[in-house]
DNA sequence: TATGAATGAGCATTCATTCAT
DNA sequence: TATGAATGAATGCTCATTCAT
């Protein structure tokens, strides 16, 4: 019957929600105290649902954080993808890539970071062993492959710009896959930056510091 | 007399060796389980002593992993001066200095990264607000100020490095500060790389990488 | 709906039985083994209820046995004012207070020694000092006031019984407050009685022969 | 050999004091304390012995404060049995009595509060359950049977004072136990005073207090 | 003998998860 | 479906007591 499907469809649709609230408030609350200091009362409390509810929506705590990481890797391809077809210079494609990453750090404010640094409790969560390359030991979980591809996908548009920019003359012959290993690491390091930042600076400004250094370098070139 | 005064020497010798080994066990659990997953269970396993004598040499879960952090960084600035001073080139000591952190933190392992990373357990445990700039709340920890302190030193004589090159004409006009932070972004970030590394860099090679971007940049430069 | 009614009201009534449960187990345990010397995990073995579900209940073991205490006190102001203003002879009132209390400390066993006499985890529980009229050091706690008010208010009530005697020709002319001192201690005094007592002495007994030394004394008088 | 005598008195001597000096150490410490919250740790800083020390002259901390208790008791049975044989009227010795009680209470602060309420701790420390006449039941110690027997003593040396006052017709004909435990409640209660009192009673005032309501009782006389 | 060091057993409290309605 | 209630398994920390010198 139609209007059964009707209300099925509006139940899901609230479904939908209810979790998108959820992971919301999740994502605000492990923003706030990271992954093993965050407890599901206090996400629960943000989200005004009650625990019991959380579960109903997510089999665990870890389950709830590993798909909010998903969602991040996931946004994130997409727009790393999009911008490395745009029909532009390779310069232009890594600013707007510099751009972009850093934005989305901030935004996604420590999401990235506990990601990337609760090492063992990642471990645990996504049953992978990010460190020694060690796939996952009781394979209830297929995840941590979906997370390679991701973010192999990630690295390979990252590469391909720069080989582009290579092939095209814009940029010194170097190994594609080492300059990618670099621009990652200034950018994770740049927004992970330590305790000592005298001087905030705008995502533009930190783009265009970025973006100098990756490109020109330190050393005075004759001229 | 003589021989008490050996025999509180072996005392004192012995106290230090068990509080090294302490140390370093409990460095080992907090690099593999991160600051909140360590239980100090886990760290008088490792050491090899019970969780009671644990708390004989150190006052806190987070007072030892305190301790080990301020080592850390007491060594790192130790180091980082003692090249700052050396008679070199700027470039060669830049170099010197990314061999020297990359190393360390390899070594290191995690600690470094998780006191950067675990911000919220941070917090708590040095009373210091990393993100926000904000002091202590309470005064009873004057520990904040003293990290504050090494790290700036740090980062100073880093600048100074590079103000010298600049001075020298080694390298092209730009702030110090921001070159120094995108020095710092760098090995931070190459340090806590992400999951994805096929090819595994040696010392030596991440340095040459790492030096080779910093001072070059990517781009090709007209000659 | 009515229907959501009953059953909050049922669900209301049920925490409220735990909650009167939990509070006469933990008298019971408290009553056996002092504040001390009592666990939760006595308490929860007494009351049936897994340690968590006591946390559930209450915030702590000293706000546990704090609640214990507060309902003994305000039950105990209760009759004594009741008692206070009953249309009677004063010696009439002397006599009920004295059954009333001891009938109240048999009850009671142990909460109330424990309460005078575990002074120093009394201290810390109710934020006081009991001995030297000092107010609580950090403000979090009200509760002290509180008390000193419900003990002040037995205080008073007992002594305007006497004064009124006094006034009426009943006893004869003494300080009310210091004869009320000697009734507390006597009451107080005979309650914890020490190690030796052949006799056991029924509650009516043992007001008989407080109330007959009260009024009387033991010095033979001429007549 | 005399030489050696001299050395072992002098040792044996050493050795008492030492003893005494921890005594009188952990006497102050349960005095502020309480049995359960103070820690041999407290009574070693106090005594400036090592925890070990104190280990040597007391087999355990219940050891040591059933030793306090036992010398308090002994004490106060001598001075009681001086006081009952002394050739005075009786109503002089029972004045007499009270003060001593009232200076012993007050010399002996809380020890003799801490005897008597943390009754759990004694049950565990003397093998007496004092509430319930009970014996002890692991009978490593035969210690209650010699504290029964003082505090019998005591009881019986104050009833003969009284029944002496009978017979002579200084008093009124009471049972003189009664009167005993009477007397017994008030001095106990009079020292436990509660958390309220406005007014601080010296010794002498005290006495006078408690003697004045014990002989004559609060009712008017007519005469 | 005196003591610094070591520890097993415990304790209050927390939290992810399950259950009953 | 949504949730308040319940709990087992930790976890950081303490302390009476023992050990080794």
């Amino acid at each position: 019957m139609k209007k059964n499907d009707l209300r099925a469809e509006r139940k899901l649709q609230r479904k939908r929600e209810n979790k998108k609230f959820i992971l919301e408030a999740a994502e605000e609350v492990f923003s706030q105290k990271g992954y093993s200091q965050a407890t599901v009362d206090d996400i629960s409390d943000e989200a005004q649902f009650s625990k019991a509810t959380i579960y109903r929506y997510f089999n665990s705590k870890s389950d709830l954080f590993s798909e909010i990481v998903m969602d991040s890797f996931l946004e994130a391809r997409e727009n790393l993808l999009r911008i490395s077809k745009k029909n532009q210079s390779a310069a232009e494609r890594v600013e707007e890539i510099i751009h972009f990453i850093l934005s989305y750090f901030r935004s996604k404010k420590n999401i990235a970071r506990i990601f990337l640094m609760e090492r063992s409790s990642m471990k645990q969560i996504l049953g992978m062993d990010i460190d020694n390359h060690v796939m996952p030991i009781d394979s209830k979980q297929h995840i941590p492959d979906d997370y390679l591809k991701i973010i192999k996908d990630i690295f390979e548009a990252m590469c391909k710009i720069i080989q582009e920019g290579i092939d095209s003359g814009e940029f010194r012959e170097v190994d594609a896959r080492e300059a990618c290993l670099i621009l990652g690491a200034m950018l994770r390091g740049f927004n992970f930056k330590g305790p000592l930042h005298e001087k905030e600076y705008s995502i533009e400004q930190s783009t265009e510091l970025v973006y100098s250094f990756f490109l020109n370098g330190l050393k005075k070139t004759k001229d």
